[in-house]
DNA sequence: TTTATCATCAACGAACCGGA
DNA sequence: TCCGGTTCGTTGATGATAAA
């Protein structure tokens, strides 16, 4: 007597302390559909409107189940069950109460042992049911109410037969899968998967049933939907849930994971061995093509350079190389220096970094006087100096070159002349990350730069998109970030011109800054120079060469630009010749 | 009757793909 | 390389059904 209302009482005093359904479970060894059934005996509205029924009735004097039924037309049994559960204790019909309680709970213990027996001799459920000829509902109802001396649970005992049944199955076929035993047995999902990590004891060594049980698809890594069709379930998610509720999730991911490895050796080996066909195969092109240019060098050079690069789209035509080599070998046979430029202007080529590429690309070394272009391309030792800020800045080589305005193929041949070459790709790469990081289009910090200078000098926005080129959604973005992307074109601004960090407040050149740089430009660095040394005293042209160590035509040269005149000792001499 | 379980759906984000 | 679309796996919500 109690038992229920024991039960219920510690289903509640678990709940309260806050431990779920499962967890209750596990702790008093009872179903959880029995524990939902349990408190809903005690608490749920519809049986406390009953217990409030069947206390009206008591208190009238209708004392036995019986009684309180005919009155109230609720079953006696369930009178019984709400009955128990509140802990009321019912008057009884004398003369049944002793005899066939006893009875019944001594052929219900026996049937509870019996059954027990069965389930240790490895019966399955469904055989004890044929075996002792009573239903599931039945045996459960045994345990709930005569249950107290027995040494499992139904719930226990639910969980050993149905592993009877697996290793049952696993013993008579071969090959059995979880898939087709879900189908084939009344088993849940959820068991299935709790008893596939219980063990069996073979030879002594105790392996799990998981390691015989599992689905085949779900170690060949099959996709959701493959594995869907193949139990024939409606949605990938079911057969998720399928996976993992029979604890094969771990496999499964394990699988599908050494699936796509094993794809991606295979697509390497497979454009390796693709890459390895053209190679042999342009190499046969290139031999026959060769004997067609009939000894010709500029055809044979063109060629050779032209099926170097394992790309066709993007090169430069064949007929612009043969033209340029055929150029090349004209100026180097008759001696003539011919520059970059010429040659790009005679072979059409796009532009000139692409000609000297593919004269390198063909071995060969440049026409032009070197030193001559190094001469124009030099700048001053405080322009050198604000080049390398260019490391600490996120600006790209175009945009310093507009920051500093020096062209940028200046900011890049000083990197390599500071042996900082390596940084050049990183300097270039600088233009892709910046984009992806702002999400603007062809983004550069000078166009921004140029947009917020025009926007601050009240220049309408239509020719400002206009002038600049921009598409309207690339507009649009720029204004939107302006303050993010001006703070980060001030602190670049900052770096590059340490000496206005207090004055620099705008994203762009203010006046400020072109007046230094005006300041450090190489013709006002010379005019300075030479200036400077006529104060100092210096009466002729070698005197000045002397001082400042440039040749006599860059001193003429700067001269004619500054508009000095210099104290040229020549010049003297021919001013008293004139008269004369 | 109540609730666990089965089943489906929509929404989301990451990964992937393929054309411009 | 970039961009937009597609696929795939995951998650939470919710309805339907069967078991306790």
């Amino acid at each position: 007597m109690g038992r229920l209302a024991d039960n219920i009482d510690k289903i509640l005093e678990l709940e309260s302390q806050g431990k779920t359904i499962d967890e209750i479970s596990e702790s008093i060894g009872l179903g959880i559909k029995t524990i939902s059934a349990y408190k809903a005996i005690r608490t749920s509205k519809k049986a406390l409107k009953k217990l409030e029924l069947i206390r009206t009735e008591i208190l009238r004097g209708n004392k036995t189940a019986e009684e309180i039924s005919k009155q109230t037309k609720i079953s006696h049994s369930y009178i019984n069950i709400i009955a128990n559960a509140n802990r009321i204790i019912l008057k009884r019909k004398k003369h049944a109460k002793n005899a066939i309680n006893k009875k019944n709970k001594k052929t219900k213990t026996d049937l509870l042992k019996k059954i027990e027996q069965l389930a240790d001799s490895g019966k399955t459920f469904d055989e004890i049911l044929a075996e002792t000829n009573k239903s599931s509902l039945e045996i459960n109802y045994c345990y709930t109410w005569y249950g107290q001396k027995s040494q499992i649970t139904y719930k226990q005992l639910r969980y050993q037969t149905d592993k009877n049944e697996v290793i049952r199955t696993l013993n008579n076929e071969k090959n059995i899968r979880i898939s087709s035993f879900v189908h084939n047995s009344g088993i849940s999902l959820k068991q299935l998967g709790k008893i596939v990590e219980d063990e069996i004891e073979i030879d002594g060594e105790k392996i799990k049933i998981k390691e015989f049980l599992y689905d085949d698809f779900v170690l060949e890594g099959k996709t959701l939907i493959e594995i869907q069709k193949h139990i024939g379930y409606g949605s990938r998610e079911r057969a998720r849930q399928y996976v993992n509720t029979t604890g094969q999730y771990d496999k499964w991911v394990e699988s599908k994971e050494k699936k796509k490895k094993i794809k991606k050796d295979l697509n390497n080996k497979k454009e390796q061995n693709e890459l390895n066909t053209k190679k042999a195969l342009i190499e046969i092109l290139t031999e026959k093509a060769m004997k067609d240019c009939n000894n010709k060098w500029a055809k044979e050079t063109a060629l050779r350079v032209y099926l170097k690069k394992n790309k066709i789209i993007n090169q430069v035509p064949l007929e612009k190389l043969i033209k340029l080599y055929e150029a090349y070998e004209f100026a180097k046979k008759h001696n003539i220096s011919s520059s970059l430029k010429l040659l790009r202007k005679y072979c059409d080529i796009n532009s000139e970094s692409q000609v000297s590429h593919h004269l390198s690309l063909a071995g060969l070394k440049l026409l032009s006087n070197y030193k001559q272009n190094k001469e124009i391309t030099r700048i001053s030792s405080k322009q050198k100096e604000r080049i390398l800020t260019i490391l600490e800045t996120v600006f790209s080589s175009k945009d310093i070159s507009y920051f500093i305005n020096l062209p940028q193929y200046v900011i890049e041949q000083q990197l390599v002349l500071e042996k900082k070459s390596k940084n050049i790709n990183i300097i270039r790469k600088k233009n892709r990350k910046i984009r992806n990081k702002h999400r603007i289009q062809y983004f550069s910090y000078k166009k921004a730069s140029e947009i917020y200078k025009a926007i601050d000098n009240k220049i309408k926005h239509e020719d400002i998109k206009e002038i600049l080129e921009i598409d309207n959604t690339s507009y649009k973005k720029y204004l939107k970030q302006r303050a993010n992307i001006s703070q980060i074109i001030i602190q670049g601004l900052k770096n590059i011109y340490p000496e206005l960090t207090n004055k620099i407040n705008k994203p762009y050149l203010t006046y400020e800054i072109k007046e230094i740089q005006k300041s450090e430009t190489r013709k006002y660095v010379m005019i300075k120079k030479i200036n400077d040394v006529i104060d100092q005293g210096a009466d002729s042209v070698s005197k000045i060469k002397q001082m400042i160590g440039h040749t006599n035509e860059t001193i003429k040269k700067y001269a004619e630009l500054g508009n000095i005149d210099l104290p040229q000792y020549t010049r003297k001499k021919q001013k008293q010749k004139n008269p004369n």
